[in-house]
DNA sequence: CTGTTAGCGCATTCAC
DNA sequence: GTGAATGCGCTAACAG
């Protein structure tokens, strides 16, 4: 008789434990924790009261590669920042009393696995950990999938799989009207990164509302940002050290304009009164900044909880009701909008 | 020969389907994908040809089953709110370049499951799909597992797993100080919920504060909110609806401080000219309301960071630096706090 | 250098 | 009503 290698409180217990403390097979336990018929009812009470003792609970991992069912939905993203955890409590929030379980994956984390985390991490998932995706902000096209799978604001456009966005060209407008309307007429737009769907879209929508007051478009007004970080900081030194700088900026998104209130701050530059800012997606951080960000939201709660929502009925019925939803921006004005300054 | 059951683009590509398209074993196959050596460079380059073709990926699940290494660290919340989401920020800015990929699992999203979730999700993942974990606010006492594992905010108190929180006692003193040092008298207590170590160490930094200013403790002024939706709702009206209504109020955490604050508004109190309201924690929505939130700010991204770091540490010696690491509260003064209304 | 084989922990037949 | 055998996708010996 071999002593057990497992101390024992070390190591999770498996199902053999649980079968050899019992005295039974390990096909009865499977039985018993499963909720199967067929065991007697003194063997279930027996059974129960082992697996409650040893703390034993089927692992994800052996149970989902054997059955192809896990109740998890599994949430893609590249990493957890404002915008996908907003998109997280919205899908946690609808997820409850759905009997499915999250789980959210962070596959971008490491510098040289960035581009196509997104395949990556569906193909690593998708056999065998999740019953369905829903995958944030993908940015290459997904091969088809044996699961169902939802993108969220996809950045090549819709594809062929079910989507929900919000109205990125509508969203652009209504934030540069509302610049005109406060008497701009010079406004710059920092642009996301310029492969992204949604970037192309927002500076359309830009344009479009320029044209529309009769404001000749200046391609000079206009830099790259890329969302995000340095080419952001970049940008925005670059306008604001124009001798003739732009009264209003319009940036790509609130990550962005945040990074562009802090320059002009670092410039000496009063915001609202010397400079306008609007952002987009109206993340929780920008209306904590001083002054508080003019942008333009998102409905990102519901956009997720949307998303769960296609995701669940693609479960059920094999198809969602609408393969693409699209959702409504719209303006909140706070502090850092203000009628342009006199000249 | 018959026909591969399985459509082609339908379902993820396995190690069979790569070794058979290319005419190799699936060890060769498992070799290469995994960069080992002993593969000829031919065969290399052919196998990856094919890998790359058919978008196969290794599944996380059969590999971790077998070889007991994801490269993948486990965070366990009960599910996506503010508080955690906070957290998660941190810890996966603190992952970057680390190697490793993160996976956050929401385990308590049905409500008869609720207690007892960080057991059972870590039972589940803790086999085999992650090489550690870090558990979010855990409110039983966890089993020794057979992974690093540590606890952020535990709220049963440091128990034998390495754990990192914020001074509540403290946080709590200062919060309450600067009301007294405001003028106020009749301060209110919304608390967490009794059962948590953290809603005690609150209650007990209020009394604090209150002793030391000669503030005799009324009893009467306490009320248990559970850091959540309906008990702080009715703690709040019962509070507010008092003839003698306090004219400030400390919640245990910022979302109850917001309850409050909706609360007293329905009410026509004014904030902060009749009440001042202080909550707990400064996630990003206490300074997106009107007024905005006074509160205590536990340094959440750092104390995810820690965590990870700690995980790390766990992962590389066997052991952390500390054991118990505990990080100041500070207080953040906003918009909901004023001098006490002139009686 | 490459292929064969034995499990990893579990759920699911199919015998008993 | 219960147990033994089988396989899920993969990796790590080991054999060839």
């Amino acid at each position: 008789m071999t002593a057990d290698p497992r101390p024992p409180g070390f190591g999770r217990a498996t199902i053999h434990d649980v079968a050899r403390a019992a005295g039974v097979s390990v096909a009865t336990v499977s039985k018993v924790a499963n909720g199967r018929y067929g065991v007697a009812q003194r063997t279930v009470e027996h059974v129960s009261a082992v697996i409650e003792e040893l703390g034993y609970e089927t692992s994800l991992v052996a149970r989902s590669l054997r059955s192809r069912r896990t109740n998890v939905i599994g949430i893609l993203i590249a990493g957890f920042e404002p915008f996908s955890t907003e998109l997280l409590k919205g899908i946690s929030a609808a997820a409850v009393g759905s009997g499915y379980e999250l789980l959210a994956y962070a596959g971008a984390l490491t510098d040289d696995s960035f581009v196509g985390w997104e395949r990556r991490s569906l193909s690593r998932l998708a056999g065998t950990l999740v019953d369905a995706a829903i995958i944030v902000t993908p940015s290459v096209r997904l091969p088809a999938a044996s699961i169902p799978v939802v993108a969220i604001d996809p950045h090549t456009g819709r594809g062929d799989i079910p989507s929900v966005d919000a109205d990125n060209v509508e969203g652009a407008r209504i934030a540069t009207r509302h610049l005109i309307s406060l008497g701009h007429r010079r406004i710059a737009h920092v642009r996301g990164r310029g492969d992204l769907q949604s970037a192309v879209l927002r500076e359309r929508g830009y344009r479009e509302s320029l044209a529309e007051a009769g404001i000749p478009f200046d391609p000079d007004l206009v830099r790259e940002g890329a969302y995000w970080g340095k080419p952001t900081t970049g940008a925005a030194q670059e306008l604001l050290n124009r001798p003739d700088r732009p009264t209003a900026i319009f940036a790509a998104n609130d990550l962005s304009a945040l990074r562009v209130l802090e320059v002009a701050q670092e410039l000496g530059i009063r915001v609202p009164e010397d400079l306008s800012i609007v952002g987009f997606d109206d993340i929780p951080e920008s209306a904590a900044s001083t002054p508080q960000l003019t942008t333009v939201a998102q409905p990102l709660h519901d956009m997720g909880a949307q998303a769960l929502q296609m995701v669940l009925e693609m479960l059920r019925r094999g198809e969602p009701d609408q393969n693409h939803v699209h959702m409504p921006a719209r303006l909140v004005v706070r502090g850092s909008t203000a009628p342009a300054p006199r000249t």
